[in-house]
Formats: C-alpha cells, sequence, structure tokens
DNA sequence: GTTCTAGAAC
DNA sequence: GTTCTAGAAC
C-alpha cells in the first residue's frame, strides 16, 4: 500500500490540512497493536498521542473513561491520537468515533485481524512462561474476545478503514502511518478487506460473513437520466447515493458486458441475454450478487438491462449495474469485487486494448502467469476460473481474488471466428458464456460458504440452494489412483479371513474392523464389501441400502461400547475423500485421546466439514440421489479448532491438552439429527 | 494411511 | 537447544 498524492486531500482548505487524525487499533491481544502505535509514533513528523488503556493509570491498566479523556485534551492540542485498545465491537468503538462531534478530526480504523494462533502465541511470549497453564490461559483470553468481534463499517462513522491480515499487511500500514506528516492525509474508504484467502486465516470468513445486505443500492425502476460526471463511479442509476459506501464481505461478481464492444454484438439482444442468465442465476449464487459494470454513464448497454431487469422484478441487492472502472471498484467506487470477469481474447493473452487489456494491466504479470497456468485459450462461449495471486496490485488494493475470463461471440468481421449476422448461433455463444461465467462465480461462492459454515455454525439451508453446482465441478476430478498402501481395507473387505488384522465381525455385506491408528479411544470402521464402491464420490441411489446396512452396524458398535464406558460419545461418518480404498465409515469416540492424532490433517478429516455424518449422507443420497461431498484441500489446512467449544489453537499438542479437559457442550448444529450418540440418548 | 526428516518456529 | 510442521517416500 502506498499513499496516493493525487488522492491526499484534495479540498484544499489549510485548516482541513491539520485536521487531527483518530485512529482506532481493532485486534486481539497479541495482534501487534503497540508494536504498530510504537512504531508510527518514532517515524511519523505528525504529533502523534497514544492512548493505551493498558497503561493509562500511572502505567497500569485504566478504563475507557481516562482514554476518553486524554483523548478530548490530545484533539484540543491538535495532535493526533492513536487508541489502542482491543476495539473489537461496534459497541467499543463508537465513543471513539463520536470524537468527530466535538472535534474535527478524521476517524481511521486499522484492523489487525492476524491469525488467532499467532496472537495466541504472542500472547503467551507476553504473560510469561509459567508452564502449559499460562498457555491455556492466554488462548482463553484471546479466544473469548475474538468471539466478540465485528468488522468495522464505514457507516459506524470511519473515514479510512484498513484491513491487515499478516505482518507484511501489517508492516505496509506502519509504513503509511509513519510517512504521515501534520499535513498530509490517506484517501478515505475501505482498504484491504479480504474474504477468500481462507487458506491464510478461516477464522475471518465468520466475521466477514455477519453483513446486512446493500441497503440503497437499486437497479432503478424509471429511466432517469444520468447527467453524474462520467468520472466519478457509483452505482448507476444515481448520481446522490455515490456517497454510500456499499456493504462488502459479500461475495460479488463484477462483470463488463460480454461481446458488446469489441466483438460488434448487437446491444439489444445481449442486454435481453445477461437479465435472462442474470434472473436464471441470481438464486442459485448464495449471498452472493451480480454487477454489470461499464465504464460510462452514457453506455446503452447499462440502461437497457437495468430497465429489463427492473421490469422483471430481479431483486436489486442481488444484481444491480454500476459505472467505473472494473479495475478500480474498491478504490475509486467503494464497491468490493471478490471476483471480476474479463471479457478475454481466445489466446487468454493481455493487452489489445478494452476490459481485457486494463485488467491485465491492472493485475500485473501475475495474472497472465496464474493464467498460463490453467489454460493456453478458451472457446467461445466458455470461461475459466483464475485464482489472483495475492502478490497481484488488484488483490491487494482492490480485494480482487479470482478473475473469470470469458469469451463470447464474435461478430467482428475484423477478429478470428467470426460468426457474421448468425444471431441464432451468437445468442446461444453468448448465453453459454454467461451460464459458464455465473457457474464459475458460484462455485467461488460455494467453496467461500462451506469453509465459513465450518467456522462454527452449518447453514444447511444455504447448502441446499448449491446442489448441482458443487458436484458439477467436483466430479471433472479425475480419479486419483490408489498407492500400494491404500489397498489394505479394500483387500480385508474382499478376503476378511485371509486379511484379518483387526477385524471384529463379518457379515456379508460389511466387515468391521479395529482402525490400526485409532484417533481416539474407540474407533473402528465398517468396510463395504461390494466391489466398485472405492469411495463416497463412487455412492449412488443404489448403495442406499448397503449405506443404511453400514450405519445400523456402526450404530450397534457404538452401542456395544457405550455399554463398556458410558462417558464415550460417537460420530458415524465418511471421509469426503479418503486415503484408503473401499468404502468405509468411521465409528469414532469425541475424545480424540491417541497417540496416533498427530497433525492438523488427522484433526480436520474429522473436525472439518470434510467429515460428513452418515444420517447426512444417507439422506443427501435419498433425497439427490449423491451425497455432498468437501473434499476442498482448504479443509485440511483449516485453524485448529475445539470441536466443542470452538476455541483456536496454535498447534497440535496445545489443541490436544485443551481438548483433554474442554467440557463445553458439543456446537448446535452436531446436536442434531442424531449426529452425535450418548450413552443417555440409548438408555 | 504412516514414517522420516529438514528446517521453521519457538 | 527443543518442539512442531509439512513434504517426500513408501
Amino acid at each position: 500500500m502506498e499513499i496516493d498524492d493525487e488522492t491526499i486531500n484534495s479540498t484544499g482548505e489549510e485548516e482541513d490540512k491539520k485536521k487531527p487524525i483518530v485512529a482506532i487499533l481493532v485486534g486481539a491481544p497479541g495482534s501487534g497493536k503497540s508494536t504498530f502505535c510504537d512504531h508510527v509514533m518514532r517515524v511519523s513528523t505528525r504529533p502523534w498521542v497514544r492512548v493505551c488503556q493498558d497503561t493509562i493509570g500511572n502505567g497500569k491498566p485504566g478504563t475507557k473513561a481516562q482514554c476518553l479523556a486524554l483523548s478530548n485534551t490530545s484533539l484540543k492540542e491538535g495532535k493526533s491520537i492513536l487508541i489502542d485498545r482491543c476495539n473489537l465491537d461496534k459497541e467499543q468503538r463508537s465513543d471513539f468515533i463520536n470524537l468527530k462531534n466535538s472535534h474535527k478530526v478524521d476517524i481511521h480504523a486499522i484492523v489487525l485481524d492476524l491469525p488467532a494462533k499467532l496472537c495466541i502465541s504472542r500472547s503467551v511470549k507476553r504473560t510469561g512462561h509459567e508452564g502449559n497453564l499460562q498457555g491455556g490461559k492466554a488462548a482463553a483470553v484471546v479466544n473469548r474476545m475474538l468471539q466478540k468481534k465485528e468488522s468495522p463499517k464505514i457507516n459506524e462513522g470511519f473515514t479510512r478503514i484498513t484491513f491487515c491480515y499478516n505482518e507484511n499487511d501489517v508492516q505496509s500500514a506502519m509504513d503509511m502511518y509513519g510517512s504521515l506528516s501534520s499535513v498530509n492525509t490517506l484517501p478515505g474508504g475501505c482498504f484491504g478487506e479480504k474474504k477468500t484467502d481462507s487458506k491464510v486465516q478461516v477464522g475471518i470468513m465468520k466475521f466477514l460473513k455477519r453483513v446486512d445486505p446493500p441497503s440503497k443500492v437499486t437497479s432503478d425502476k424509471t429511466d432517469k437520466t444520468d447527467k453524474t460526471d462520467e468520472t466519478t463511479p457509483g452505482p448507476s442509476n444515481d448520481g446522490e447515493e455515490e456517497k454510500v459506501p456499499f456493504e462488502n464481505g459479500i461475495p460479488t461478481l463484477g462483470f463488463p458486458s460480454i461481446s458488446t464492444a469489441d466483438f460488434q454484438f448487437n446491444i439489444e439482444k445481449a442486454s435481453e441475454i445477461i437479465v435472462e442468465k442474470v434472473e436464471e442465476f441470481v438464486n442459485k449464487i448464495g449471498n452472493g450478487r451480480l454487477v454489470l459494470v461499464d465504464l460510462s454513464h452514457g453506455s446503452k448497454i447499462l440502461s437497457l438491462v437495468k430497465s429489463k431487469a427492473a421490469k422483471k422484478n430481479i431483486d436489486p441487492k442481488k444484481f444491480f449495474t454500476f459505472v467505473g472502472d472494473i479495475t478500480k471498484l474498491q478504490s475509486q467506487g467503494r464497491l468490493n469485487c471478490n471476483v471480476i470477469a474479463n471479457a478475454a481474447n481466445w489466446r487468454l493473452k493481455p493487452g489489445g486494448g478494452g476490459v481485457n487489456a486494463a485488467i491485465f494491466d491492472a493485475a500485473g504479470p501475475d495474472l497472465d502467469t496464474a493464467t498460463k497456468k490453467q489454460a493456453g485459450s478458451l472457446s467461445p462461449g466458455t470461461s475459466i476460473t483464475v485464482p489472483l495471486p495475492s502478490t497481484s496490485p488488484l488483490f491487494s488494493k482492490e480485494g480482487v481474488t479470482h478473475v473469470i475470463h470469458v469469451l463470447g461471440p464474435n461478430m467482428n468481421p475484423k477478429r478470428p471466428n467470426c460468426l457474421k449476422d448468425d444471431y441464432q448461433k451468437g445468442c446461444k455463444v453468448l448465453r453459454d458464456a454467461y451460464t459458464s461465467l455465473f457457474e464459475n462465480f458460484a462455485s467461488i461462492v460455494t467453496i467461500q460458504e462451506k469453509i465459513s459454515d465450518s467456522d462454527g455454525d452449518v447453514g444447511t439451508e444455504r447448502n441446499k440452494k448449491f446442489k448441482g453446482f458443487t458436484e458439477e465441478s467436483e466430479s471433472k476430478k479425475v480419479n486419483k489412483e490408489w498407492g500400494s498402501w491404500a489397498q489394505a481395507l479394500y483387500k480385508i473387505a474382499m478376503h476378511p479371513e485371509k486379511h484379518g488384522n483387526g477385524v471384529i465381525e463379518i457379515l456379508d455385506d460389511v466387515v468391521v474392523l479395529n482402525d490400526v491408528y485409532p484417533k481416539a479411544q474407540k474407533h473402528v470402521l465398517v468396510v463395504a464389501r461390494a466391489e466398485g464402491v472405492d469411495r463416497l464420490s463412487d455412492v449412488r441411489e443404489e448403495h442406499l441400502p448397503i449405506l443404511r446396512t453400514m450405519h445400523a452396524v456402526g450404530m450397534k458398535w457404538a452401542e456395544t461400547f457405550l455399554k463398556e464406558n458410558e462417558s464415550l460419545i460417537f460420530r458415524l461418518g465418511y471421509h469426503s475423500e479418503p486415503s484408503m480404498r473401499q468404502l468405509h465409515l468411521h465409528v469414532i469416540s469425541q475424545d480424540f485421546d491417541s497417540k496416533h492424532l498427530k497433525n492438523k490433517k488427522h484433526w480436520n478429516s474429522f473436525n472439518s466439514p470434510f467429515f460428513r455424518d452418515s444420517v447426512d449422507v444417507m439422506q443427501e443420497v435419498s433425497e439427490d440421489g449423491k451425497p455432498k461431498l468437501n473434499d476442498d484441500e482448504k479443509f485440511m489446512s483449516m485453524e485448529l479448532r475445539c470441536n466443542r467449544c470452538r476455541s483456536a489453537h496454535p498447534n497440535i499438542p496445545r489443541l490436544k491438552s485443551h481438548i483433554a479437559i474442554c467440557k463445553s457442550p458439543f456446537p448446535d448444529h452436531l446436536l442434531q439429527n442424531g449426529r452425535l450418540l450418548h450413552a443417555s440418548t440409548k438408555l
């Protein structure tokens, strides 16, 4: 991030230039707030006062009132202030934001949303080493605070919000604030907010998900004439609403009109197809939304689409048009689109003018490299999703995490594959192009939803909406070959008498055995004996009887174990993508007390959406003909969270010492539909 | 699936 | 120095 000289305080008033800044740090203990303040105060030539609640009482912790008092006196002296306290929820921040009522100031938020494990380990360090207990205490404090966090929003009254998710982000933000003199300031708006880099920190998904639908943006029902200055980006219907910030954190696809510019597709027909496809998809993209973007207010396509969408009563919160540069939607238009579509050429090459040149240009060489990894060319009517590396400026400045390249039909005789006037073919290709684009966007949304659901609450209802999408993209996966070590279960299923290692029951349809490396006190596998069902993705409606048998046998064994030990709790389910060949049901006690549970993958394979409860699998197969799979690798690298209280832990040993003592009740979704089996439920 | 181990993190 | 993770080999 850097300061853009052109955007530095363009109002020109001398007084304005000396406006102090109230910089509110937002972050858990250990997120680096004090380090941030120290650095800024050391290098900045602007006069800063640090308002730190931890030390405000003569070096000891003080009160919020003391912080406010110091803030007031400092502002009166014309000094800028750094509010160094957690400020994680809206209420905690509001008193400091209200300082703008009595002082002429800009209110900034600097969000230090670093991985929970990092904050915890830093807190542990700070509180001293007094054995493991101290670590547990620090984790508990950080976890408790993180439960409360609410992402700051512009509409709380901030002039500017800077989000930091890793040390690099923090360094950039420190440099930025450190470079401020008493006269320059930073442009307003929301910067760096991201929703999708879940591999870095899955925990933020829940944080960002709690957003309201956009309130003010509507696709106008009346045909107003647009008189707004063409250089000002904003919702295309009304200039007055430009000041209203868009809600960020909602998965949003910004897309240009395909084929109408360079490829000379008829605008009337194109607008009809856009609206038709939007209508078809608008309810298939979860809480996501679609935004048609065009650079100029005079654009015919926008007004045609707008009026057609209004006639069809398409929800204006889910679909609207927007005037602005598709490569600067966040920085100039304050509209965060985590996904943008590119009107690509068939060679997927940069340059050539128009949207394609602009996007490749703004994204830097990273996009070209990432694109080449995916494909070398594109057929008309198709699209391809390219995850944007975080090093790309489009990612860091605009919050774009994916670019979807789309190729529409060509009606321009000067370009290759021209359809001339064959609109029958042309319309079909254009429809295909939008279908492919919106499907690709839907898969991105689905993956994000699944990850955020996994972070505590499960949105079964929402998942149901995605029926059809994920499966399609996932089924494209080529079946992996099984390694020699992965055949053990298969061999046992086929010849249990020969390979009887650990086998405890042999029936016609299933074999039951103790897991050779149990991940809990009790851990058995119920293996299907039929040939041809290697894994969950092979399961279809015809396998419902075997699923039911496996479930019944698994339940019987769980009950047997519960008679021996009433304190156990069992869960029955399948791995979305098993390592061992031959469909097998895990019957596993929820203590996870085992020396064989050694790494993140072991934990997450039983404690993330990757683990599919047997009851849900049976229901899905009977309703949809096949089970849902959550086989994204991301689930394996998720933060380590307690299966009961959902607290985060920095590593496996810490997690294990926590779960050994955690007595919290299980999350709600596990308590429903018989997903968990207790002694009391059966006695 | 596990084991082994380099090297990152503490 | 020790602990812990993650990738390769099996």
